[in-house]
DNA sequence: CGTTAAAATGTAACGGGTTTCATTTGGTCA
DNA sequence: TGACCAAATGAAACCCGTTACATTTTAACG
């Protein structure tokens, strides 16, 4: 592997000036300049830009620590971040941190050790350890789609209860009374806020909650078939089925459909997401469509910005979710109760 | 940020004494290796990695060129190159390529400006200039999924073409004599082995191979949609319908749903990779396993292996494949013609 | 107590760029 | 031709660990 000085030896001049006329070829006369192209050619020069790291002090590197790639959802966000962090020069060091703290905070020790600049983190959790949580500095981080409430970064979400909300609204207004909601882990923080918009919804339209409608869950394919066999098996059916994202969903309908029951005709089915699988579904899935990529592409944004010291306070942007009809969802099977 | 120039002034010692306190704590006494940890402690000292990096010319990352890090089986695999690249000590720097030759290229170049150690590239495609390639040494480099036939490094694959005979004869085992074949992108090589494979099943059933059976499409649920609708509108609709890829699978099967054909009654869909969601539709989906996973894993590890030097020969790893019978083939319609 | 080997520790080079500061070169103008 | 300034170039420090080699300390044994 040639070097600078291998160059800069051939072209008879100094190892400045080799250097000059690659990073700022105006600064060197033409001449020397030609000569050095030359030289750079004839030993195939390709700078050690890890010595170019080392040297500067950034790495260009950016950690994203996220529960696990196979997540469909989690997948877009990675593209997103992919796509903003190339642009601006930078790398994704992708973990995949199954959820587990301490993996997360050996990842998380890469910022420490000078080989990622920041880091991203897809949790409700701060991987850092106490010696980096300076009290009035900014973390090198940013936290997105799960977010915590009281962290010192940049934080990049959408309002999940607003999101629930408008779902539980959509099917109050097809005439559903009783609607089971599967929820996601019991540990996070959307689980809580998509049950809270589900109870607003309810609060609102004046109808009770009730604590037997609620299934858990884990935002798996399995966990939405096991909560579905539950619903089945339950005395008094609901008419419509929430389900916190779009495998459970996925999950909890192909169940429904084995046991013989007609969506939406026989029961309503909900998802949160929008992932390329629920257009696809038979019947196609009703959902919340989040902008997946862009969490990711804002996420990296925001880092970089608070990296190169453009942004010096943590805003918290919120991205817009919309509301997919499709037809998974329809009108309660008999208007029982119309109050 | 403290270096081991400070912790060796506040513990009073050498650098090569701190230096040799952390690597190898044996080689000092007792005494000083106290007094250095206590330093290290008081000034919260965290090596540099990057300079130990630099100085060793090890970056110990890897490059990982994906061509969609969306796409349910490949995140799959990733996940599994996470898994083994940990183990050892090692980091996956995702690139997501978009299968675009000059992204890869870009990519390719971190490992010749010692940004990363080697490259695993998912695509049938060489993406390092000619600058790399001696003649008599292994590239660094491992080729995995779809891969190349003449390329100088190791190669992970499965042994496509067996496995869609093995589908293709499952398919006429169940009395089906119109089998139409849904496509993967014209380009990629797993389109030709799983087409061959195709045929190879038909020639040893005494079948006729019909070119007009044979559907574009691009491993995306679009275009497995689109070709059932063209397969729906054909004149003489075929009994059963192998997808290259699973997503296909969906997406036609979706098609034909609504439609009104009953699956597999009137129609059987069989698909490729058996991704999660194939376990989940409605009938689970006929396809074949890979141990995707393990095709992370072992991508990795035979390029840590070849990067270290334990192996210099470049060997081809084929991965055994399973056919996994679900729900959505069956028996052929009425056995209309019985040869 | 003196000799000697082993253990402990220190000094300084090294890796490959970038950059500051000093020096040389070139050109302009009187 | 000489003075002067700008442009071009060079020398060397610097980033921060690791490690080969040199030196000092310690312990053992006669």
């Amino acid at each position: 592997m040639s070097n600078i000085r291998q160059v800069a030896n051939m072209a008879g001049v100094s190892v400045a000036t080799v250097s000059r006329a690659l990073q700022q070829p105006e600064r060197v006369s033409p001449k020397t300049r030609n000569k050095v192209m030359l030289a750079v050619n004839e030993v195939g020069y390709k700078p050690n830009l890890m010595a170019v790291k080392f040297r500067s002090g950034k790495t260009h590197n950016l950690v994203a620590l996220v529960p696990t790639v196979a997540n469909v959802f989690f997948a877009r966000v990675i593209s997103g971040m992919q796509i903003a962090a190339a642009e601006r020069g930078y790398s994704i060091l992708l973990a995949n941190t199954l959820g587990d703290a301490s993996i997360e905070a050996n990842y998380a020790k890469m910022v420490q050790t000078s080989q990622a600049d920041g880091l991203i983190q897809l949790r409700a959790h701060n991987p850092f350890d106490e010696s980096i949580n300076k009290p009035n500095e900014l973390l090198p981080m940013v936290n997105v789609c799960e977010v915590m409430h009281d962290i010192n970064c940049p934080v990049v979400t959408l309002d999940n209860r607003a999101a629930a909300k408008a779902m539980t609204m959509h099917l109050i207004a097809q005439g559903h009374r009783r609607i089971a909601l599967i929820k996601g882990p019991q540990s996070s923080p959307l689980t809580r806020d998509r049950l809270a918009g589900y109870r607003d919804a309810l609060t609102e339209a004046g109808l009770k909650f009730d604590e037997s409608l609620l299934y858990p869950g884990d935002f798996t394919l399995q966990s939405g078939h096991d909560a579905a066999t539950k619903i089945i098996a339950s005395e008094h059916r609901p008419t419509a089925v929430f389900c916190e994202n779009d495998e459970t969903a996925i999950g909890a309908m192909q169940c429904f459909k084995q046991a013989g029951l007609n969506i939406p005709q026989d029961v309503s089915i909900a998802g949160f997401d929008d992932i390329s699988f629920s257009a696809f579904c038979d019947p196609p899935l009703t959902t919340i469509a989040q902008p997946a990529e862009e969490f990711g592409q804002s996420a990296v944004s925001l880092l970089i910005d608070l990296l190169e010291g453009k942004i010096t306070k943590a805003p918290k942007v919120i991205m817009p979710f919309e509301l997919v009809v499709r037809a998974s969802t329809g009108p309660a099977p008999s208007a029982q109760t119309t109050s």
